[in-house]
Parts: C-alpha cells; sequence; structure tokens
DNA sequence: TTGATATCATTTGCATACGAATGAATTTCC
DNA sequence: GGAAATTCATTCGTATGCAAATGATATCAA
C-alpha cells in the first residue's frame, strides 16, 4: 500500500510539474524589470557623456523651473518625480551651485520657493539642445518609427 | 545701405527661427530618459509591494547565482550589470542575512567566488513566482501585444 | 625572466531614492 | 473656536550606482 501510494503521488507530481515548467526556466534577463534597469543605466551613462557637470535629476529640476517659474520644493518634486526627502537634496546642491535660489511663502510659512537664477537660466538655456542630443542618441538602436511607438507604450508604463 | 543691411539679417533671422522653434518647447515628460526613470520607479514600487525584504539587486544576484552556480564577484557583477563597487554592497548585504557564502578561487588568489547557500536556493526558489507577479503587474497597462513589443523595443535599447 | 599591463577586489566620496519619524504651519470639520 | 487631520519641509537610516584611487595577483611580451 505504501509503495502504490507513493508510486501514484510521483506520477501526479510529474503530471503537475508538466503543467507548469516555468518555476525551473525564470529568465533575469527577459524580466521587463531587469532590463528597465539596464536602459535606464545606459541613459544616465549617456547623459554623462554630453553634460557632465550636472546629473539628470538635477537638469530636470532647472528645466522644469524654467517651465513653471518660481514653486514650493515638494511641488516641484512632484512636477519631477521626487519624493521631498530626495528634491532637498537636489535642491540644496543646485543653490550651492548657484543656480537656483530659495525663499519663503509670504501667506503659507510652511513653504519654501524656488527659482531659478539668471546663472540657472542660463544655464539650462545652454543644456537643452545638448538634451536634445541625448535623447537622440538614447533612442538611436531604434528607427524613427520604432521610437514612436516605444514612447508611446513608454509612455503607458510610467 | 546699414538699414538694408540690418532689414534683411532680420528676415533671415526669422527664417532660421520659422526651422528650429525648438530652443522654447522643450518637454520634459516627453524626454525618453525623464520617463525611464518614472517607468523604472514604478516597477522598484511593484517589486517591493510583491517583495518586501529583499531589493532588485539582491533579487538578480540570487537569481543569476541560481541559473550559474558558483561565481566570482566581478563575474557575477557583469552577468546582472553592476560595477564591482555596488555588486560588493548586495553581496555583503546577502551575506549577513545568509543568503550566499563567499570563499576563496584555489588557483586564482585574486578572485572571490559566490555561491548559494541552501538557506539562499530556498529563498530564490520561493520568491521567483512572485516576481512573475511583479512582471505581470509591471506590464498591466500594456495589452499582450503591446507588451511583446515593449519588450523587443526595450530589449534593443537596454 | 622581468617589466609593463591587465584583472579582481576594496575603499572612498558623491548623488539619487525612499521609508519612517519629527516638527511646524495650515486646513477641515464639528 | 478648537481639536483632528493634512501638508510642507527636514532629518535619519539604508541601499543602489558609479568614478577614481589603491593594492594584490596574473598575464603578456620583450
Amino acid at each position: 500500500m505504501g509503495w502504490a501510494a507513493v508510486s501514484a503521488d510521483d506520477n501526479l507530481l510529474k503530471l503537475v510539474e508538466a503543467e507548469e515548467p516555468d518555476e525551473n526556466d525564470y529568465r533575469l534577463q527577459e524580466q521587463v524589470g531587469f532590463i528597465l534597469r539596464k536602459a535606464h543605466q545606459r541613459h544616465v551613462s549617456i547623459f554623462a557623456a554630453h553634460i557632465a557637470d550636472l546629473t539628470p535629476p538635477q537638469f530636470a529640476a532647472l528645466a522644469k523651473l524654467r517651465d513653471v517659474g518660481e514653486t514650493s520644493q515638494n511641488q516641484l518634486g512632484s512636477l519631477i518625480a521626487m519624493d521631498a526627502a530626495t528634491v532637498k537634496g537636489v535642491i540644496d546642491r543646485l543653490k550651492a551651485r548657484g543656480f537656483v535660489e530659495l525663499s519663503k511663502h509670504e501667506v503659507d510659512k510652511r513653504r519654501l520657493l524656488v527659482s531659478l537664477t539668471a546663472e540657472g537660466r542660463d544655464a539650462i538655456d545652454r543644456l537643452i539642445p545638448l538634451a536634445r542630443e541625448i535623447t537622440q542618441e538614447t533612442l538611436a538602436p531604434l528607427s524613427a518609427k520604432e521610437a514612436a511607438i516605444f514612447m508611446k507604450l513608454l509612455a503607458k508604463l510610467a
């Protein structure tokens, strides 16, 4: 009885495994998260090759400030997808470089207003053409049509 | 002559500007780098919701070790796209958790061999089904067909 | 063989990235 | 009006991620 039962269990196990051959062939390099991380790394590397003295988050902060003018730190953070702790560090470093200046909101005393300095505006205006090249080089492995499709799908994911 | 020349220059300038209206309408949220960063952030967040006690890089290290068995630290790093400094920290933390063990290469004394412990193998085997859910949820905004196209194009970029 | 190179690993320094805790100021709601 | 909840900013701790410098070991080449 013992032998027969074990044998039946073995067969059942094999059937189950045949229906789910997944467990054993998980391929890390094909997972979206892994490739996303690599694609992001590649982009950051291309960015650094074109703009050595500013990081992508710092550039994003300046570019957004150029769009919206003066805003609070948190507001800016939400516009460029950074939480409060992260945006503070970015703004601190931009302030130390003289690219942004801070002031207190007159009415709401909690808020810290951030705005571009003249130097910051010059910098971002000067860097935007380079940023276009960065975008182009990042998308270079794709044809124009592929790039358009990719951007549409990527936007859906983000 | 002076007036005529200036006038001609003005017209020329306007033509050039008409051909390149770019400078003023750089849209950060449409740049591939910015969206790539956001998509990556979203994936990391989904990952954390499913696997709270391990980060994506730590998971990648375990998954790759499961594939290839014992390897050197640097070799593992190149397999999962981490430089030497980064992979060291990841392996250190996995070692502290008892998921990997280190040993010296007998022949080449520079190399530090990394391998899964029994506990590490149990962990990765247990987590792989969750990782499949993470991949699925990350791609959820796309239809099956869109996801297939996206993965092909993303792989070209990375 | 030995001197130049290259590889493996470590360390340091800097810059995101985010959860959690804290304090100050504001808004909401009863 | 005032207590409760919310918002804004800061700080701390932990974890990538990478450049650059360093030391130990291997390999290559003259």
